[in-house]
DNA sequence: GTAATTTATTAAACATGTTAAATATATGAC
DNA sequence: GTCATATATTTAACATGTTTAATAAATTAC
């Protein structure tokens, strides 16, 4: 008798949609004034919190598909906010550093960037707010249930 | 003390999305099958859910912004999923509806979507599954605390 | 009833999402 | 060493996200 797709409304799928916007929304407010988007910003971020590393792996961290992260770094690039070396030892492979410059762009945003995390925090309660990340974490870790002989 | 920017890996933005990501690969991977993306099959669903509207409205229930809206429902209409027509009270309107077509297009991923909704409910377990969408609608729907004078 | 304003939709431009294919280098089989 | 295969990145093509502007009809002010 529970065979029914649940209403749009309580889609989880739409639910995660609507919950990202509203927390994005004032995010994407603050680096419009840059002129950098929220992707961007996410590898600028992974790059100054992990240091150097290969696009494969930035992509990982900041949850882009490489076609998007390749079109990304040529933009950051071409704008100064990152560096490109090719890896010696695989050539395939290149180290993608932040710079100075790009180093910079977070400093400029990490106060507002700060307070509005605190913000939703606070609006859900620390407790909520902690449980909320960890049910996302469960979410996106298990793909198949422990037992599956 | 508290002044830093979460890790990337606990940043609610990412968690939100890596959840998404998570949850939408196997309906993707169905919807590819038919030729459908997952925002023409959220409108598709929408429709078919709650009867005929302007896409206004449409946009609000499937969460999408106008401009992607207007391309989606002319690559709908150009596929005969579904009908538009003009609103005669007011002209700047218009009115759609899903077409037999796209109800049979709903129709043949049902089961499948119903099957993989709920093995995602299952493995979070239904108290955490529901404790989660709850959450995720607290957060998508206070803008501001009550308190702000 | 006409001008200014508002509302509903579309268009335009640029950035990213998504899948498939291309390119270049590494690695392993022989 | 050569060939087949695997890995890292890019390109291509189409769909959507996002912001701003354009268009058209409705509403309001007067």
């Amino acid at each position: 008798m529970t065979k029914a797709l649940p209403s749009t409304s309580r889609s989880l799928p739409i639910s995660l949609l609507r919950a990202r916007e509203e927390v994005m929304g004032p995010i994407r407010a603050m680096l419009a004034d840059v002129g950098i988007t929220e992707q961007q910003w996410r590898v600028l971020r992974v790059l100054e919190e992990r240091g150097a590393m290969e696009p494969t792996r930035i992509a990982e961290q900041a949850c882009l598909l490489l076609p998007s992260l390749t079109r990304i770094l040529q933009k950051l690039e071409q704008r100064a906010l990152i560096q490109r070396r090719q890896d010696e030892s695989d050539k395939r492979k290149q180290i993608v550093q932040i710079s100075a410059a790009g180093s910079e762009v977070i400093a400029q945003n990490l106060d507002t960037s700060i307070a509005l995390t605190e913000q939703v925090r606070d609006r859900l309660g620390v407790e909520r707010y902690e449980m909320l990340l960890d049910l996302l974490k469960e979410l996106s870790e298990g793909g198949a249930a422990p037992s599956e002989d």
